[in-house]
DNA sequence: CGATTGTAGATTGTCAACAATTGACTTGAC
DNA sequence: GTCAAGTCAATTGTTGACAATCTACAATCG
């Protein structure tokens, strides 16, 4: 996508390259949801040492993709459908927060990406290669909060949608109807090219709107569940906010 | 605001609580902007090892209150027009899910909570002091988002609110009109305890467009400013965004 | 005199040894 | 048999020493 640009030497520091191979990797769903991880074993596999591994791994924690509990362990989280819920509410309204922004000052250059990364939709779905539509899909959203020029909301996106996509993997939740695709898509490209800002922001905000109510439905039937059978389980299903 | 109940050891480890006593300083503005910290003199200061304080600075980092230039230094970020844009633009997307979500499923519990903090601002609002004027208002906003029970939506929203008081110490940009402040959050208010979710998430999200404005219009102003004179500097002004 | 190359000091990056903490297991008293 | 305290192995937390890298300055060549 960005490569061809320069071969320079990649100059980051150890724990910056560890922390990516390990992101690849729970992103594939190499690892799984619940999997505990030890610092030594990881250590020796990726060929560093403890320290940097540590650094490693505090990133991704930071990023969402691993929990840490105090003095015992590191771990994969696991997904509830308040997590589902969460993450889809979030990013719809991230999504038309840049759709708005997008609209209100696009320039020319603006408008011919949003319209190539379009293109580049249809004609995955014309494939019909759902791993294909799915990229090209994540590009189309990626390209339209990019080119706000919000740089806090273009990294926030990024986590985010590192999040729902380690999500994806761990729930296997990447059915699509390939026809809706393009059809759900069309009128946001639409209302940014035209300047339509609200609409924009509306459209976009709940374009996934099946997920947010699935999940939310989910939850709730979770929530009745635990609930009714009187005192049965004892432990709260702790949350990764250690953070202070 | 939550500290009496119960006073238990902090069990948190080293690097966390180090970060703290960071955050704590960096907020209060006893480092500034552009300056330059070195591991060895902080961590001299704190009285930890060099590598704890290392583990302390990339939390901060994560969190966008100072930034690591590789193999070279650590230094606090220099605010310019364009991030008080963003952060403020974003802060006001954040509020106004947040504002929708309250309105949306709010309880009795809920309202009660909403009605204390807003009956705080009040109060504070009269005794015309002007910090304790912003204490309530950061409160007031804060128990908004917290009640919408959304985790993730909180995570971000605390750290946003931290780089917006970083700011505001930064650039001194405390003023407030204190007769404003109340005729301003009581609608939000009304919206989201009568259930209006539209009316709550839309005054919420504007109800901080006057420093929208301004920021954006001296944003411009900065990039006009940086274009009229031909080529007279080189730099590219260097943002955060570091992470992969 | 200007540009390039080499060198020194300071600073960050990496590592492996040591300390602290945890959780499971064992032991023993009642 | 049950519960409590004690012990031990595994794991994470912390540290100081060493290596790699950067910046600034000095030396050298044209």
């Amino acid at each position: 996508m960005k490569s061809a640009r320069s071969v320079k030497v990649d100059r980051r520091s150890l724990d910056w390259r560890a922390a990516d191979v390990l992101r690849e990797q729970i992103l594939s769903g190499k690892l799984v949801p619940g999997q505990r991880i030890t610092e030594t074993a990881l250590a020796a596999q990726l060929e560093v040492s403890r320290g940097t591994l540590r650094a490693a791994l505090r990133a991704l924690a930071h990023e969402g993709l691993i929990q840490q509990v105090a003095y015992t362990k590191w771990m994969l989280p696991e997904f509830s459908n308040s997590d589902a819920w969460e993450l889809y509410t979030l990013r719809g309204t991230l999504e038309g927060m840049a759709a708005r922004l997008a609209a209100q000052h696009r320039t020319a250059k603006c408008v011919l990406a949003i319209e190539a990364a379009f293109e580049r939709l249809v004609a995955a779905v014309k494939s019909k290669r759902h791993a294909r539509v799915a990229d090209a899909d994540l590009s189309l959203h990626k390209t339209i909060v990019e080119i706000t020029g919000h740089q806090r909301l273009i990294d926030q996106y990024r986590l985010l949608e590192q999040q729902v996509r380690h999500y994806i993997v761990c729930s296997n939740a990447l059915i699509m109807d390939l026809n809706q695709i393009v059809s759900e898509h069309e009128p946001i490209v639409q209302a940014i090219i035209a300047g339509n800002a609200e609409a924009a922001e509306t459209l976009a905000r709940d374009h996934n709107a099946p997920e947010v109510e699935r999940a939310a439905a989910a939850m709730v039937q979770e929530q009745a569940a635990a609930e009714a059978p009187p005192p049965k389980q004892k432990k709260a299903s702790a949350r990764q906010s250690k953070a202070a």
